[in-house]
DNA sequence: GAATAAAACGAACGATCGTTCGAAACAAGT
DNA sequence: ACTTGTTTCGAACGATCGTTCGTTTTATTC
């Protein structure tokens, strides 16, 4: 129901967010489907009853919830770089945006889209849809980036912004699987590793 | 309701791997938690309890599909390249082999260790030391192949078999996630280049 | 402070979950 | 035909799931 998402009054905004704050984190462990409304509501304090009120439905939870790590992910990767140069630079920065955000607890399971977008590429519906978009958002910023970055003469015209999006994508996801599956934070050197390789190669001298 | 006997058609004798086979496609789906027993045992027409005995516990249901979904890809990934010569050879065609198997359908929903690794990679307990395992079993396997194609001076010494097996992983992972995302096969043509990309500025004149 | 609107509640719903148990159905050996 | 052991079964258990409903508590407005 849409007047469950616009607030009526400041109580009600106020705990809606609340609740999407410890959704996130409950989502990122247990996954979109795993987070029962039950689990939440009393992690919360509230009643079931209450906290359905909110969203309607558990999808509209979950939608709800997506839109919510998505604001995490933002302000924690792609915000603090915005101010870097065009090109190479803010390319760079993205990517070691990443690196920072990946051990740094933002979601108490690791990447919530990593987790998100593996759970649902095979089952059609909105939530799906959503984190679809999501993920397209995020690839596309990437490939923007190397596209400025080919612009503005840092990399040589051979590097394929699609392909190279699709790499640090690719392996950004990985090094969170890696870090979350085997409790080694080494991962993420490794993908610095393998950021650094793929650019090294590219950049124009 | 009366008594009246339907004609009970019982299939024949559903052997436990028969139910495994269906157990890993649906786990493929729906994610080794979202398998449920009573859906399981409707899918392949046996009774929960009858189905639950040959499994003890849904943990237990749990750790032997993934056993089988591990038979599975090895079948299909890793046995077709035994033959190959050690070195670049074999490398290649273990990669090759995999970007086959990626849209092969071998599972409904996607390369199940790719769910699997990620949907339990924060929940602790026998399950996740399983899948952890395969999953090492796996990176191991292309960490030996690289180390092997620098032992046969296919690759140069630079090559770090750590940091190459690492992204490999990941770009399958990541062509994987992308395919089933997207429903587009030209993840897998991306994930191609890539390997090429990175191992054609390693190969030895 | 009364009137009104929004938010949170307790209780219950039917459905499904994993699991247990004792009885049938079946296979094989003697 | 009788016994033995293995599968499979139906029925039920308590727990939890998402959801509904009517009521009570809380906040905002006049």
């Amino acid at each position: 129901m849409d007047t469950a998402e616009i607030p009526k009054s400041r109580k009600g905004s106020l705990t809606r967010s609340a609740i999407l704050e410890e959704a996130v984190q409950l989502a990122s462990v247990h996954g979109l489907e795993g987070l029962s409304i039950g689990q939440l509501a009393e992690a919360t304090g509230l009643s079931k009853a209450g906290l359905f009120a909110h969203f309607g439905s558990k999808e509209g939870l979950q939608l709800a919830t997506v839109e919510a790590a998505g604001a995490l992910f933002v302000a924690a990767v792609i915000d603090p770089v915005k101010h870097l140069p065009k090109g190479l630079p803010r390319l760079r920065g993205l990517l070691e945006s990443w690196l920072a955000y990946g051990p740094s607890r933002t979601f108490r399971g690791g990447c919530f889209f990593a987790a998100a977008s593996t759970e649902f590429d095979g089952r059609p519906g909105p939530v799906r849809d959503r984190v679809r978009e999501a993920m397209k958002q995020w690839s596309g910023l990437l490939k923007h980036a190397v596209r400025e970055a080919v612009a503005e003469g840092h990399l040589r015209d051979e590097a394929d912004p699609s392909l190279l999006a699709f790499e640090f994508l690719a392996l950004a996801m990985g090094a969170n699987n890696a870090y979350q599956l085997h409790d080694d934070p080494r991962a993420f050197d490794l993908a610095r590793r393998a950021f650094a390789a793929r650019l090294d190669a590219l950049v124009t001298p």
